[in-house]
DNA sequence: CGAAACACTGCAAAGGTTTGCAGAATGTAT
DNA sequence: ATACATTCTGCAAACCTTTGCAGTGTTTCG
């Protein structure tokens, strides 16, 4: 039925330790014989067990990503990247889910330790002290969030902030609101921390913070109204899903994005181009995070990683597209009136 | 450094044979005997090797999920799906991304068959016979896609199609046209089929056949002209980012939807509700799909199969948003003006 | 009370591969 | 020709678990 080494080993007249060499450290085996045994495998059609070779060897070729959600397009991109660079080392994935459940986390982590050579874990939501646990009992790459003596690798968040922040100074606001996303999150309070820093530093900037919301629509429909009665002239979104949110919702009050305020998402999710007007937006790298959460876990693994690697920042890179503007003549909210259409006023300017 | 049945075996003071049956087989053991081996077991945080469990018993509990596109929330949903599933019946899934390309398609699923139970082969773009070959080789179901002979599941997607038909019908159209999708792909040919026999046997209905387009949003942009041209009241598009592209473009055209022409799209998609306006499309329940898929092969893989189950197909149903109204008194397209706004037109009728 | 049935446990083989070690064969230097 | 180094190949153990079979001790029934 399936083909094994002994077969090829019979099929060759050679024995099954001249076969594993020939096809594992061709070096080893004299050309005639490595020929001719690499060529019966081929037509044979042999692929090593892999339970087998992971039993002698202690290692099972794979590796195991771990993602809260995988209907989420941001951890499709990352799976990707990670499926792709894994193969070209050999390595297979397994995907676990965790469905946002912390428990549930934890749960699958430890199952998959034991039967993968390292983990990759993105954005997970469970306490800093399961992730270090967990991180104690098995090769295990941090992604998209830190943690002191977790090898780790994170985007920019505050690079991010930063930029959208000189942009938005560039274009003249002063009033600024941050529409923040879920309190536990790590990259909310990344990118609410570098904000705040930032208009501490630049001491003419206002800046608003409300929340927090839910990194979905809704989430952003519900953050619109507080923003505008805020008299915020532009608003910072979380994400891009919060930022599509805002400016449906300020355009039933009759709100012109960006004439009358300006809305930044972060993240550049595909939909970001679909929503009028286009989004601007921070744009994270996800496959390329996807490949060096790779990297570095096989650096680890297979310990050749060069040193203690505490924490990888990727950069990121502002995207300026129709949602942001100079700052009105008129703030959109001086008349706390949500049914005047403030458009017209706007545009007169 | 990991504990393995040995340990338990001298630590509870029993033979590894009862250690393995009392985890596996809890009714061949004693009482007394299981809960101390369950105990111990437990506390030294025991877990079978997996890799040394696939060699005596010739399964590896893990599967295999092939999928053309993982940064595709289509196949995103899916994978949920699988992955959840296949966690509940205490297996492993593999994944693996083919970046759409048919011979990478093809060898990746040659090299997961040897290494997992069964494969779950998503949209595959390979030809039939790779995929019938394939099939031959491994436990495999076929998801998005059917082919004579290999177990699939699939959406209904002339349900769905005719579901659409209908709804323009009430509403009045005569002239639809379709926006195709990819040539190569399989659920393009059935969508297409059923409109057009729906068309045939509904004889005062005209199908104009646009396309093919490519299934993203610049596909939609390039569709939208020449539909407008084709004289059509309704456009079906082949997806959802076909049809947000065609809406766009109308939009710059100056054309109103729905008050000038209707639209639909087919998968709803997240993204299908933060377009203005709203899509009309046929959902696909895709988690359901991914759990499905699973569901039939693992009864094929455990040979508890009932009888042959060449194709189940799972049914859609049509979500009306607002991309869709009553057909206009006067075409959009009959003046094949552009410059003209004929949101006005409209407003009149 | 004896025999048979039963419940439970242990022995040992098997599964496919890698790899340390030793042996065989060939080549090289004395 | 002998000793030695070198290159290549094969033997056999080891990895960890499951499972058929046999053995032991206990219960049940006639």
């Amino acid at each position: 039925m399936v083909v094994t080494i002994r077969d090829v080993a019979r099929a060759t007249g050679v024995s099954i330790s001249t076969v594993s060499r020939a096809l594992a450290n061709p070096d080893q085996v004299a050309e005639a014989t490595r020929l001719h045994v690499q060529e019966t495998a081929r037509t044979m059609g042999y692929r090593p067990n892999r339970a087998a070779r992971g039993l002698v060897t202690g290692r099972t070729g794979s590796i195991g990503l771990v993602v809260p959600d995988l209907e989420n397009p941001f951890f499709g991109s990352i799976c990707k990247g990670v499926q792709a660079r894994a193969r070209a080392a050999g390595y297979a994935v397994f995907i676990a889910d965790t469905d946002e459940d912390p428990l549930l986390e934890d749960e699958v982590v430890r199952g998959l330790a034991k039967q993968v050579d390292g983990v990759i874990l993105c954005s997970p939501r469970g306490s800093d002290e399961a992730v270090s646990r967990a991180a104690e009992e098995s090769a295990l790459i941090l992604v998209n969030r830190a943690l002191p003596g977790v090898p780790s690798i994170t985007f920019d968040n505050g690079g991010g902030a930063r930029a959208v922040m000189r942009h938005f100074m560039a274009l003249g606001h002063r009033r600024i609101a941050y529409a923040a996303g879920p309190i536990t999150s790590w990259s909310n309070q990344e990118r609410d921390l570098a904000l705040r820093e930032f208009a501490e530093q630049s001491n003419d900037i206002e800046l608003i913070e409300l929340g927090n919301f839910s990194p979905v629509f809704s989430g952003g429909t519900q953050a619109a109204d507080l923003a505008l009665a805020s008299g915020a002239t532009a608003i910072v979104a979380y994400n891009d899903l919060i930022a599509a949110g805002l400016v449906d919702r300020l355009r039933h009050r009759g709100i012109t994005v960006p004439a009358d305020i300006s809305v930044t998402g972060f993240d550049n999710v595909p939909m970001s181009t679909l929503v009028w007007p286009n989004l601007t937006t921070v744009d994270l790298p996800r496959i390329q995070m996807g490949r060096a959460s790779v990297d570095a876990l096989l650096d680890r693994v297979l310990g050749r990683s060069t040193g203690p690697r505490p924490n990888l920042e990727i950069p990121v890179e502002l995207v300026v597209r129709q949602s942001t503007g100079v700052v009105p003549a008129i703030p959109a909210s001086s008349t706390q009136s949500a049914a005047t259409p403030s458009s017209k006023r706007s545009r007169l300017v």
